[in-house]
DNA sequence: TTGTCAACTAGCAATACTTGTTGATAAGGT
DNA sequence: ACCTTATCAACAAGTATTGCTAGTTGACAA
């Protein structure tokens, strides 16, 4: 995603507003490649700005993955994560702690089998990589 | 999974009771493909059993799961399939309409980066192709 | 700079999916 | 057939996300 300087012109760009709490959520998502849910920006803006709603954090999170600088992703940990990377990239998610981190690899074996391949329109394909990290294997 | 007479005497030897709604699910599970959610088991369930609860369809589909005779998958879709086929094998997902078939291929190329594979364990990889499905297409 | 107005915010209600709880019921070993 | 206890059905509660609304504020232009 651009910076939360850019951001904020494109939002005013496309009629919407630069509010002080949509820039600080720009800036807790700018860099930040930890993958956090919705709850997780609310707690680090609430520190910053402790009078911020989650109803806020959501609608800027929406925003911005419908103007294309955010993925929402779906990783089965239960909630939905926001990654400020929009690259094309997979995950590795631990079942235990529900971190994930980016897999940066090019699958290009990975195509729906031709005798299916037919009759649908693909728009994207997801690996999963999932199992144990480093720090949940050491307790 | 087993057929609904093996899994009604799994259940026994597991301190288990075979009741007529269970026995009803596992019916109805075998053989689908149609990667149902429990609502959908649950409305193919009442038009036999009236007044099985939406429940026991959870609970049976748990246990079930438990006892690895199906798999719980988190297609993305708002809430679980529930599939028989215990094989390892990936899916394609309808974005429109939720559907979802196997797709039977094994991608062996499809590996944790080394750099990254060290520390962690890994348990499973799960590839989901996303898209638009044929009936979708052809409005 | 100031006025105007649409968009935004905060708080709370509502939704969707899943699990917890509980008194009554019924399966299954003896 | 009896007894024990898992299960049943109904309802409540939990979690994640979206809907609603009255008051507030940012953006744009005069
Ligand atoms: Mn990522
Ligand atoms: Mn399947
Ligand atoms: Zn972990
Ligand atoms: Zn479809």
């Amino acid at each position: 995603m651009r910076s939360p300087t850019e951001l904020g012109e494109l939002f005013r760009s496309t009629g919407r507003k630069n509010t002080a709490q949509r820039q600080c959520i720009f800036e807790l998502l700018h860099g930040s490649t930890a993958h956090p849910t919705a709850e997780a920006i609310f707690a680090e803006a609430r520190a910053k700005m402790p009078s911020i709603s989650l109803r806020t954090v959501y609608q800027t999170l929406n925003d911005l993955a419908s103007l294309g600088e955010i993925q929402q992703l779906d990783l089965g940990t239960g909630s939905f994560r926001f990654d400020p990377n929009i690259d094309s990239h997979h995950h590795l998610v631990c079942i235990e702690c529900g971190s994930a981190q980016d897999i940066y690899a090019a699958f290009p074996e990975v195509q729906v089998p031709p005798a299916v391949a037919g009759d649908f329109e693909l728009t994207s394909t997801e690996v999963v990589f999932r199992g144990r990290c480093a720090s949940c294997r050491r307790p």
